[in-house]
Order: structure tokens, then sequence, then C-alpha cells
DNA sequence: TCGGTTGTTGTATTATATACAATATTTATT
DNA sequence: AATAAATATTGTATATAATACAACAACCGA
């Protein structure tokens, strides 16, 4: 808030939207989800894939804007959600962009703030069908091109913000594996998040130890050698532990 | 940005503002810079305390908009700046406030979303004189009263955000200290920003063995008991460190 | 049964964190 | 000059966590 509110403010141009970087992980690398505008609209091709996201309705509040988008995206309703920025450069929109913008609402647009969220999603889970004309994507962070507004910026903050968030809540990156998985799958996870190699017996140690990740008495199925038992991560018993 | 632009939008009364957390420290406490409107204003008295903060111009970045303020504020330019949150719920204004805003910028507001950002600052440091109708005070966190707009929640989370700050960058709070500092004015920061007491010897240990806190031939003056030892950081031997 | 592939496990070493109190230095007081 | 008052300074023993490192086990398929 102000202490000296200029009187000649020009603001009706001020926009706000929500754009939502929704992370999985597939057991090999980090996907991101992405839309894709398929076909052409008025003769130009927009080929570019870009964040799903919306401005916000008139009475809507920040969280409730992406919860929308989520909902909308996937069909659920209780995704975590956190929000990790808030981007307002004046040329964060390019031209193209922005004359794709101004086409698609038929509105006039000068600066877009958008306040990014960052989702963590089971890869496994079943997406709603996009409205027409556009496509989802799982995009693997190293085929992701070059993405519409500053997408590519939002992304890497919030590869940045999932290491610091997990760093403040081990059980963060749960959210990434299925109920039941293996070892290598939650070694894995931790390369990539962190980018260096975990050594193999020292990982293992460090997580068989903590009591909130409990061995089953199941082993993967379907591999053409030795099955590697499953774990799961037990939200209770963690919980507990935090006190 | 959108999958589904809705084309009946009336954003007209979006408006975006910063607002800015500025953090002291006085050898004991926190203190905070909170901006206080003096006098009578129409009749009413509007004593309520706020953070320093505006809306933004039509041209202007976030982070610009942030410097500006807290250039109006202290004079300085360079100054560390950390964006830290964006709030925009519906009822995050009281009817209250609304009302001193609508009658300061003449303006219908409806919506005001505000970016938050965190700056530490030598106590010490002259302030520039405020407006007219204002006055500047360091407030100690706990002497903090109701504040205007959500102004408390956001103090509260600046907090957090200065800790989670300081575990990724070491360097971070020495912002917060003077050029010479005493190991127990260091140890009472730590304390007060993590909330829990710091064994003496074990925290002299963990200090003196970091290179880039060294040991002056200089020692506090004036004081009625044996003069403790100054230290200082060195930020060029912190940088080489890092690496 | 054998080769190929991945899963599983332990020990020694080093570094870091924690618990804990006596002595030193200076100023103020008598 | 002696002493009281206040705060500064320092070490050791123990526990916990991090790191480095490789042999054997289990399963599949040929």
């Amino acid at each position: 808030m102000s202490t000296s509110f200029r009187q000649d403010l020009q603001l009706a141009v001020n926009h706000i939207s929500v754009d939502c970087v929704v992370l999985g992980f597939d057991g090999e690398q980090l996907r991101v989800l992405l839309l894709k505008r398929v076909g052409e609209s008025g003769g130009q091709e927009f080929g570019d894939m870009k964040l799903p996201g919306d401005l916000i309705y008139t009475d809507e509040n920040l969280d409730d804007a992406a919860k929308r988008v989520l909902h909308e995206l996937t069909g659920m309703s209780n995704i975590n959600l956190l929000q990790f920025k808030a981007y307002g450069s004046k040329d964060r929109i390019t031209k193209k962009d922005m004359e794709w913008l101004e086409q698609t609402t038929h509105q006039h647009m000068e600066r877009i703030v958008t306040i990014a969220y960052l989702s963590l999603l089971r890869i496994s889970r079943p997406l709603a069908t996009p409205p027409a004309g556009n496509e989802v994507h799982w995009v693997g962070l190293d085929e992701i091109g070059t993405l519409a507004f500053d997408h590519n910026i939002l992304i890497r903050d919030a590869i940045e913000a999932v290491r610091h968030r997990a760093d403040i809540d081990p059980s963060y990156l749960f959210n990434l594996l299925p109920q039941k998985f293996t070892m290598l799958q939650l070694r894995t996870l931790y390369e990539r998040i962190y980018g260096k190699a975990q050594d193999v017996r020292n990982f293992h140690k460090k997580v068989t130890q903590l009591d909130y990740i409990v061995a089953l008495d199941e082993r993967e199925q379907g591999v053409a050698h030795r099955a590697a038992r499953l774990y799961r991560f037990d939200r209770k018993i963690f919980r507990r532990a935090r006190r």
C-alpha cells in the first residue's frame, strides 16, 4: 500500500493471471504438463506450448484461481499447490504472444502480472480432456522447447522451488511417486531433483531408518531380473514424528 | 495464461501494489519499519500503522516498484530485496481500509493484489524524511499492534522467508548486523531468527571455523565490563568459498 | 546351467552436532 | 587496594550423521 498514491494512475490495463507448473516423475525423469494449441487460428499457426493458466475472475482469490485451473486440467480438487513467485516484467510477454492474447480475449492488454504455482502430480493419473483446440502433454524437462511468454523461466524457478520445499518438508516429493514404489525410483527421483548421484548403499541406509517409509511384503512385477521390494510412504507416521 | 479466456471479464478494478517488509536488528530484537499516518484526515483518525508500499506504475516492473518504495524510504539504491509472496484474497482489505484507499486515491477500488518484498536493513542507517502526514518507526516485533490490510500476516510470512533464505544463503543475515559486530550480537540474531537458544560454546566454535568471519584486533567500546572482540563478515572470502 | 541384469546389504572412517562449566577480563564499588 | 559485578572466552567427551567403498543374492531368459 502506499505512502503516496498517485491520482493519475492509469491502471485499467493491469491483468492478473495464475500459471501452474505441474510436475510429474516417470521413474526416469521429471516431466511438466504443457498445453499445445493445435490447428490453425486465422491462418496463423500457434505451435508454441505453454503452461496451463488463466486470468483470475473478478471475485476469485489467487489460490482459488490456481485450484480452478488444475481442476479443469485433472478433474481433481485436492491437489497440492504452492505459490512460488509473481512475474510482472513489462517485457515478459512477446509481441507475438500479446497479439495472440488480444485476438483470443478481444481485450486490449498491456501488462499481465502472473502468479506462478507449483504442483506435484502422480504421472499415472488420468487427465481430463482439454478444451477444444488444445492438447495436454507430459514433456520431459530436456525436451522443452521455447515456450510462450516467460514460461521457460517459470519452469526453471519451479524446479528450484521444489528443492527448497523438499528441504523444508521431507514428505513433499512423495507426491511424485506412486503409492508403492521401489528404492530405485525414490533414489532416481532424488538424483533428478538435486542433480547429483546418490550412493546406493548410503541412500538405502538413510531411507530405511526413517520410520515413515515402510517396507512392504510385495515386489515389483514383470521385470526381467530380480524384482525389487516395494515401499510406501506413511503419512500418519510422518505427521506424528514431526512433533 | 489461459486455456479458456473468458470474454466477459470485468478486470478494470484490478490493482497491483508492492509492500515491503523491512527488517532491522537492534542487537536485542528484530524490528520492522512501519509507517504511521498522523493527524486527522477529514475528521477521522487513521491511527493504524502499515507497511511501506505503493501501487505500481503503469510501465513499472514489480521489482522496480519495490526498489522505488525503498529508495523513497531510505534514500538507498542498492538494497537487498527478495520477493516472497503475492496476496490476493478478496477479503484482505477491510471495509475501513478500503474507504481510506478510495478517499486517498479518488479511485474506485475493488481488489488489490499485492506483491510482498522482504528487505534487511542495518538499523543504524539514517532514513529519509517520510512524506508529509507520515511517520516512520522501527517497531519491535512484539510491539506491533493490528496493522492495516493484511500486513500482520505479511510480516509473519516475511520472518519465515528470512529463515528459509538464511538456510540457503548463510551470508544473508549479515545484512542485519553492523560491519563490526560481537559474537553476542551474532548469536542473539540467530536466536531471534530461529527462535531457540544457541549454546554459547558450540556457537562460538561453529562460527570461528568459518573463514569468512574474521576476528578483528578491536574490541567494543564503552561497556561496563570486559569488552568483547569485534568480528566482520568478509564477502570476498565468502564468495570464493562458495564455489 | 549359465550369463546377464539388477537388488540388497555392512563396515570403517570422517565430519558434524551436542552437552556441559570453569576461568579471564574489565569496570564499578567500597 | 581489594572486591564485587558483569560479561567474555575457551575445551573435551560423546553422540549422531555423512561418506567411501564391493561382494553376494535373486531372478530371467537363453
